[in-house]
DNA sequence: CATCACGATATCTTCGAGGTATGATGCGTG
DNA sequence: CACGCATCATACCTCGAAGATATCGTGATG
């Protein structure tokens, strides 16, 4: 038995007529017929009783229309269904994100990506560069969101947002009184900085940085990501950050722009051989909309 | 897109291999590849990951397993329904009946029923001869038990029983001392019958017996059915019933047996050209167990 | 009784499902 | 590194069957 044995059926079924229904499967009316009889052969039972006009279905028959429908419908429907996986509009994804990227950027994609993919559940996981790694190379992460260079071989990434660094500073700190400042400025301080297994590329590029200035930061604290600003905002020391910090609008802390500052890259990062059409829309997504650390507000701005 | 290419999918999908697929399937490889790829090729979408060993299936391929197994699962149901529609052992049913057949034949005849085709919903409804006439004719009823001749062209019928009738009696009547009785004992009784239009056939067969005594009966008081007994018991005159009231063993009634009794007939009736085979189903198994007065109670007795 | 409506049958053509042989490719092993 | 093996794709052929056209059988209708 055939999908075509079951269509021609219902049609029949519906139009009580092997020549109507016949004109609107667009085949001639002969080989409906047979198509009927070879199902009713099959079956070893009939499905019509062709012995008055017009024709109506057997008890049989009756029965056998509403599964043929169900399953008529459940073909249809799954072809849908794996179109919009196909597409990457339906399934789950798995998103690693720093802690920072809460406050400016990532509920914007994430809306953007619901809008065009309202089926796909997303689990997010705020996670610090080095687990996001870990999560994508083990397969339990699809994509993450990685500050500074990448080195393995199997994940890919690309740039999606590139800032400068600020100086995060107590706000009663004597440099609070200048505006412009240079990283040397900060060569004696105390630094608060997170953990090096954290985020070992990010961590690499600060203190490359600061080596770069003459000096090696002298760290007294280390905090996991949006403690550090806490700690400095008790005075335990000064630390360097992504601009998109700002976002964050603490009063209890002064940020001063780097004058000298290299550009940190904020990483969009996948694995190598990804399959999951979802993850290569949420990718695109990405790339479409960008990561802009101003837009969410502007827009609750407008909105209200 | 056929049942054919769901099926190879499905079996691809679940050995992960082609070639035990094919096998699985009774089909050489490369025609299996090529369904798969018809598929694909028709759906717009890949369905597997050949890329590595052993083959995956796609986040689409993923989801249409579930769809297609669902539509396989429906139409290989549905067959199975439909066979059971069309073996006359899934559907409903509408019979009619006399009162007192309740109380002898009718229950055995449903057990059996219902042990060979326990998915027909059967609609009892106690009925006169006339009302099941009626109900055959407007197509609400599908077989009814009817005593006497019929004459309904459009309807056909089976004696399942012949039974003599009896005399029933109030148990002082001066008659109840005879054993023996022929009707012209009681020419001169008042009677009770049922009114003719529950039951012309039977009133008539009743009546034209009186006549062929020699008399017409006086009828006094007219009851429906089971009724009529009452009536009987509390005095108001002597009936004519069948042989089977005996089972209702009321002992305000005694009833002898006529010896010029002519036998009444219980009829199985249904519409001519009836399509159901749930119904032809029911007259098969009436044919077969028959309607057996005392079957019932025997059974019981053996059961306790 | 002639006609019509409608489904079944007969016969032909063409398309595609499935067969065999073989190629392409990736993987493990000596 | 070469070789063999496993596995899926491609090439080509055959035959069955889906569908077209023409026609028949039959019950309903004026």
């Amino acid at each position: 038995m055939e999908l075509r044995h079951l269509r021609y059926f219902a049609a029949v079924a519906e139009e009580r007529h092997f020549g109507r229904a016949a004109a609107r499967l667009g085949i001639a009316q002969p080989p409906l017929s047979k198509q009927v009889q070879d199902l009713e052969r099959e079956l070893g039972f009939e499905l019509f009783d062709r012995s008055r006009r017009p024709i109506e279905l057997t008890a049989a028959g009756e029965t056998l229309l509403e599964h043929a429908r169900a399953a008529l419908h459940a073909v249809e429907a799954g072809v849908h269904e794996a179109r919009r996986a196909a597409e990457g509009r339906r399934g789950r994804i798995s998103v690693g994100y720093p802690s920072s990227l809460a406050y400016c950027g990532l509920t914007d994609i994430l809306r953007a990506f619901r809008k065009q993919a309202p089926d796909v559940t997303i689990r997010t996981q705020p996670l610090p560069s080095g687990g996001q790694i870990e999560g994508l190379l083990r397969g339990e992460l699809h994509v993450g969101f990685v500050r500074g260079p990448l080195h393995e071989p199997s994940l890919v990434s690309e740039v999606v947002r590139r800032e400068r660094l600020m100086l995060a500073l107590p706000p009663d700190h004597p440099l609070t009184a200048r505006k412009r400042l240079a990283l040397r400025d900060v060569s004696r301080e105390p630094f608060v900085f997170f953990p090096r297994d954290r985020g070992p590329a990010f961590f690499d590029f600060l203190v490359g940085f600061c080596r770069n200035a003459g000096f090696s930061p002298k760290v007294v604290q280390e905090a996991s990501q949006v403690d550090v600003l806490s700690l400095v905002a008790a005075g335990f020391g000064v630390s360097i950050v992504p601009d998109s910090v700002r976002e964050i609008r603490r009063d209890d802390i002064v940020l001063r722009p780097l004058l000298d500052s290299p550009v940190s890259e904020l990483r969009l990062v996948w694995h190598r051989d990804n399959r999951s059409p979802a993850v290569a829309r949420f990718i695109e997504v990405v790339r479409c909309v960008g990561v802009h650390p101003r837009r969410n507000r502007r827009r609750r701005a407008k909105r209200t």
